[in-house]
DNA sequence: CGACGGAGTTACTCGCGCGTAGGATGATGT
DNA sequence: ACATCATCCTACGCGCGAGTAACTCCGTCG
């Protein structure tokens, strides 16, 4: 158990961008597995049937491989929340969608969310920037949608938007862990139900018991 | 801005148990505000105006330094949590308790909560097992509620608990990352309605659109 | 008044892991 | 066949930070 997992062989030559790729890929398994702080760059090199020089031809440093790789899939979130909410107008379908994707996301090739979710390097800038811009550009699309929907002011709907991400995040993430105990369709929709009640047909007003 | 904020003068000698206080005390301010990683034992030692192998007197490593405030502020959110749920048995008012109480914590001395929320250590095995434990915990303990209320299953009823989890803490982080722009009991009622709303009356069955 | 011991200090060792210098190797154009 | 260039390798420098050895200082008790 020692011995390298499961190494490419040690001969190929790439060309550039396939070789670059493939150098992501190896990186994300090792950063996925371990975090940031326990990952080497001999690891990862040597995951991907490759010495470290090789590494920093395509990555000025750790820190630059790591966020090229935590840009990709933070936009993938983005991306798949946007697309769940424009897929219709029906905002209880909207709601059932959304969580969808984050369940799609949790579940997703790799274990990947953990770089957007679990980082170990939230404590520097640039990280904590893209983690937490990928979380607010979420919140806010459903804070949109909330605000149209029940008129509320801007600053409420965005922590109403909030609330719902950490739902979907934590609960998806919990989901997870218990290796998909339950179904994933139900519980998207256990989770669906709960977000679904909580905001239709929300009160207008903020100031009230 | 280099030079060391606030040294306690250097030349006080203390007794055992108040030198540890005293050194839990540094820990957490260089923890809180670096993460494990970038805190360095030296730091902490000339935080609390000490030198390093007094320190090691104290706790036999950097991670055992760090579990005990981990613990420590693990056990202080499910005891606050606990409280809330015990505090009523008014259901509306309990969650409107209990979203309280993770905005407290949050919001509580020392931004102490990245401890348990935002930890740098998560892959090792001993911090996550006490993270987890924390959270689920509090799942727990409100799915419990859930369960006797809605008579919904005992796996239901834990993800809607790690839903309602999750919820509370991103937004109340997210409340406090925005500097309080909203008034934090209104936050709280914000959230609370929404939680509210979201499980009174969940109807009991599982399987139905 | 001397020696005992708790409290603290300075000044190291040592391993780990990022990043790099300099050399080898094999395909391609002339 | 021979030069050329991109690709890849072995082997190292080097800083940083956890943990330690050996010494000092001072109150207290017999």
């Amino acid at each position: 158990m020692t011995a390298t997992p499961d190494a490419r062989p040690r001969g190929t030559r790439l060309p550039r961008l396939a070789r670059r790729r493939q150098l992501l890929g190896a990186a994300q398994e090792v950063f996925v597995a371990q975090g940031y702080h326990a990952a080497a760059m001999d690891e990862i090199a040597e995951r991907a049937g490759v010495s470290k020089p090789v590494l920093y031809q395509h990555f000025p440093g750790k820190l630059e491989l790591y966020l090229a790789l935590l840009d990709e899939h933070a936009e993938a979130l983005v991306k798949i929340v946007r697309e769940a909410l424009e897929s219709t107008t029906d905002n209880k379908l909207r709601v059932q969608a959304s969580m969808q994707a984050f369940y799609d996301f949790v579940a997703g090739d790799g274990e990947a969310y953990r770089l957007v979710f679990e980082s170990d390097l939230r404590n520097v800038a640039p990280v904590r920037a893209r983690v937490d811009r990928a979380n607010q550009q979420c919140a806010e699309m459903i804070a949109q949608v909330i605000a149209e929907d029940t008129g509320a002011a801007a600053e409420e709907a965005h922590l109403l938007g909030m609330g719902l991400v950490g739902m979907a995040e934590v609960s998806a993430r919990f989901w997870l862990s218990q290796h998909r105990a339950i179904p994933k369709d139900t519980a998207e929709k256990i989770i669906a139900r709960l977000a679904w009640r909580g905001i239709s047909g929300f009160p207008r007003t903020t100031d009230q018991t």
